[in-house]
RNA sequence: CGGGACGUGGCUCAGCCUGGUAGAGCGCUGCACUGGGGGUGCAGAGGUCGCAAGUUCAAAUCUUGUCGUCCCGACCA
């Protein structure tokens, strides 16, 4: 391709609304363009991107044994209301009503098609005969997402690969889940980008059931902990911590706690800052209401409540925080003056509340704390539990070491699904002996356009984007220097139509521009090698490599030039 | 949905506080020079200052509303 035939509109200033480096770079690389908040047009370049690693996914899908499909982006919304979901997507899940002849319709674009695919599987699949199987689909998704941010990380329209897996018994679910993660981890490992399969919060099934694949990211919206030691992964939300139950002793003679007062003082930050004493010895008590029963959930201060562990650890389903009349009648004082001693409802104690010698709390009355308190002595504490978010320097709970947080970017998940979509969809099979079961379900994501900003936002430099060689848009960026000069011109053809002869994908920058500004943007665009005819060169007989990651150019002759690209391309492909 | 910021030519921004002729750099068009890391000169094109009301003799500038975009938070099967 040549750069005057095509459409690359890159620009030197970074635009003020693009804030993340992806975001900036495929801007100006030309990449994308914004349309609205959280929907892009993919620019040529862009839209090859997407392509190459739409067919690296495809390969490794079909090398997995799932088959292809594409199923409706537009959908009936009582497939939705079958499952339950579009109350649980409520204003996530785009949905319209249209008019047809005299009927009025309702449709949702789909956010994701474990519905159609169920409701087809339900309709086709009768026996044990039929499964397993697992079929994939690369379809836009939408979802209309409170707040789209991040250029293509977060949008309301995005490509995404999604796999669902059919089977009769647990064991074939687990070989499709596992033969699905090992497709994940190629995937991501072809694509050139780092990542981290993670343990993600288990489905119905329990155990295992689901793992997250995260690119780890400065500008990740999700934090992954993890230990350096033995590689245990998690998510914030599921990750464990090492902690081990550590029961204070009741103190026989020990004084009453002091109250003091805060006038106006209701949050950990006010409180330590107005008593000069640290957050760490604070007991933060929050109101949850699990089940429709107020809970006293008791953390210390510096630390963070973690809603699924306090649901696991009271056996519940639904755990919200209390609205501000409930805190007012469990505590007798308005928000933020909650504690444990003398409280007038049930409280259970993460792990490190018992860990603190004298404690500050809310003494339960307005603009007063108390200082002082002792658990186990000043309230009962007979048992504490895991309920709050991993923090770093956290024990690691599989071996000596401590964990470590990173932020990532959430590229892929992998998820034992169980059947509760087969059925509410009523998708069963007959086994051998005619008796029905609800098919077993898995389904697997992947974000193909955040796959593409995410590895923008790890692969670059201060010069531009610098793309692994399988991914990117061209592999090679040919730049005669001045297109004026007809011998430049004739050697670089040469070049160009050996090299596209061959297989390879070349962008000639054919644009009559001066030398500086056609290498600016080769950075740029960040193609992985660069070949350089010039007019210098060019009387030594010589044209110029360089691989994007090089600092400095090879000078090599002209008629060997095309076998060193070759080279350098078997190379770096691998 | 709560908090904050910003809307001035294609892009980055100044002007606004203190009301009175709409500006700069880059980009774009033409010509000439130049030609190895975003050139130089000359001559041009291009803006109802997001939109709407209001105050005023007069509004990019002040007031109110509204729309849009971005950031933080909440939310994200």
């Amino acid at each position: 391709m040549r750069w005057t035939k095509t459409f690359i509109p890159t620009m030197k200033e970074v635009p003020s609304d693009a804030e993340v480096p992806s975001h900036q770079l495929m801007l100006r690389a030309g990449l994308i363009r914004q349309l609205m908040a959280g929907a892009y047009t993919f620019m040529p370049l862009g839209y090859r991107v997407i392509r190459k690693v739409s067919e690296i996914v495809r390969q490794e899908m079909d090398r997995a044994g799932a088959v292809e499909l594409f199923m409706p982006a537009i959908q009936p919304i009582e497939l939705f209301e079958r499952t339950g979901r579009r109350e649980a997507f409520g204003n996530v899940l785009f949905n319209f009503e249209t008019r047809r002849g005299d009927r009025q319709l309702h449709f949702a674009l789909g956010p994701t098609h474990e519905e159609v695919i169920t409701d087809l599987i339900s309709r086709e699949i009768k026996t044990y005969k039929q499964l397993p199987i697992t079929l994939y689909q690369i379809q836009t998704k939408f979802r209309n997402e409170e707040r789209p941010r991040f250029g293509v990380l977060r949008t309301s329209e995005f490509l995404m690969k999604d796999a669902y897996s059919f089977s009769t018994s647990v064991e074939q679910l687990n070989d499709a889940y596992d033969a699905m993660y090992n497709a994940y981890c190629r995937i991501f490992e072809r694509c050139g980008l780092e990542y981290i399969p993670v343990e993600a919060e288990s489905g119905p099934i329990g155990g295992d059931a689901s793992h997250e694949f995260m690119a780890p990211a400065d500008n990740g919206e999700d934090y992954v902990v993890r230990c350096g030691a033995c590689g245990y992964a998690a998510n914030q939300e599921r990750a464990d911590t090492g902690r081990s139950q550590a029961l204070p002793a009741a103190v026989p003679d020990a004084d009453a706690p002091q109250k003091v007062d805060t006038p106006n003082a209701g949050s950990i930050d006010d409180v330590s800052q107005m008593l000069k004493a640290p957050a760490n010895i604070f007991i933060k008590t929050l109101i949850y209401i699990v089940d429709e029963k107020p809970v006293a959930v008791l953390l210390r201060g510096d630390h963070e409540a973690n809603e699924g562990k306090i649901r696991r650890a009271l056996n519940g389903t639904d755990v919200s925080l209390a609205d501000e009349a409930t805190i007012e009648r469990v505590t007798g004082a308005p928000v933020g003056f909650a504690g444990p001693v003398g409280i007038s409802c049930d409280y259970i104690a993460d792990h490190d509340v018992g860990a603190i010698a004298a404690a500050v709390t809310g003494a339960n009355e307005k603009d007063v704390h108390l200082t002082g308190v002792i658990p186990g002595t000043h309230f009962e504490l007979t048992e504490t539990f895991d309920l709050r978010n991993a923090a770093a320097e956290d024990p690691c709970p599989r071996c000596e070491s401590s964990l470590e947080i990173v932020h990532g970017i959430e590229i892929g998940h992998v998820f034992k699904l169980g059947t509760k979509y087969s059925q509410s969809l009523d998708a069963s099979f007959l086994d051998s002996e005619e008796k029905k079961h609800p098919i077993i379900m898995g389904c697997y994501g992947i974000g193909v356009s955040r796959v593409v900003a995410s590895i923008v936002e790890t692969c670059h430099d201060d010069g531009g984007i610098i793309w692994p060689m399988s991914v990117a848009p061209y592999t090679v960026e040919l730049i005669p220097l001045n297109v004026k000069d007809a011998d430049v011109m004739a050697a670089a053809e040469k070049i160009y139509n050996e090299l596209t002869a061959a297989g390879v994908d070349v962008l000639m920058d054919d644009r009559d521009q001066r030398p500086g500004f056609k290498f600016k943007d080769a950075d740029l665009i960040g193609l992985p090698v660069r070949v350089v005819v010039g007019g210098k060169g060019l009387k030594e007989g010589n044209a110029e490599i360089k691989l994007r990651t090089d600092s400095e150019a090879t000078k090599v002759p002209l008629e060997s030039a095309v076998a060193r690209v070759q080279e350098l391309i078997e190379a770096g492909v691998q």
